[in-house]
DNA sequence: CTAATTAAAGACTTCGTGAATCTATAATAT
DNA sequence: ATATTATAGATTCACGAAGTCTTTAATTAG
């Protein structure tokens, strides 16, 4: 019971290009550098973030990634939903012809568990964290991205 | 990002041995019947909730499970926490001599929102839920119990 | 037009872990 | 002594995460 480290990579990777100047755009070789992780794999992450609309690609000599959502309209839940899918964390893979599911007490609990992760998951976006970031690591992730 | 099946046998396990008359056991097969598992896996499941000092198994003739906790001191949090463990689901792996990790941002929100989670997980008592269980599926359970 | 650049896509490999089985071994009651 | 029951160990199986390699497609610079 673990997130994946796409959904690692796919949040440091919003981040990074949150703090790019607006309208430039950062290849894949030093956002993968900077994560210490291969090219081609984290291009397959990012690529879910592109088919979500977070992000948009483009190919050839300029081309690259860029942030074309308001960092203030990116949650924590959109990323993770994007990369790890929106299946709920516990089912009863029982046969339901045993009893009504419509009461069940422990499938509730779990979800509505789940529900507040999520809800405060939903509340925290890109934006809210860049204003909390210490400066200095600003403008190392600056270095990296320029 | 699922939660075992390991867990969902624990669960119902635990509901079952819950409405067990008190100081009567009960073996592994009909617990395993009732799940469709096999008794062997459901076994080391149970094994472990043993450890947790949760249930309480007797080997030979009439041995088997039987709850040695009060209902309403056990939590879904700590069943959870007996099979899953309790590594957090947020790890950035990545070497934190690069920056102070102390002021992560992103490790901050994810695991906040696993504590959101785990907060109510932890305010769900077995006992809590026995008492909003449908009468016919408490009969139900009491007769592959009984 | 051509060559260089860059992301996307597909096939494939590797690895770890959940899930489960089988086979002992130990403990206990009758 | 025998039947019963849980525990432990070794082992197998399947699946998905993680990652590599290669090809294709799109785009820009010259
Ligand atoms: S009680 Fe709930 S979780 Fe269990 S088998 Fe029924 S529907 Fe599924
Ligand atoms: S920002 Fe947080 S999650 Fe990312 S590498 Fe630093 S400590 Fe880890």
């Amino acid at each position: 019971m673990k997130y994946s480290k796409a959904t690692n990579y796919a949040l440091h990777t919003i981040v990074y290009l949150a703090l790019l100047p607006p309208g430039k755009t950062i290849g894949v070789k030093p956002l993968a550098e900077a994560q210490k992780v291969s090219p081609t794999y984290l291009s397959k992450v990012l690529t879910k973030l592109v088919k979500s609309g977070f992000i948009e690609s483009g190919t050839g000599v300029n081309g690259g990634y860029q942030l074309i959502k308001d960092a203030k309209d990116i949650t924590f839940l959109d990323i993770i939903h994007a990369i790890e899918g929106t299946t709920s964390l516990f089912n009863c893979g029982l046969d339901h012809t045993i009893h009504d599911r419509q009461n069940c007490f422990i499938e509730k609990v779990m979800n509505e568990a789940e529900q507040k992760m999520e809800d405060y998951l939903r509340s925290q976006t890109i934006e809210h964290i860049l204003q909390k970031v210490d400066k200095n690591i600003v403008n190392r992730i600056r270095s990296v991205v320029n």
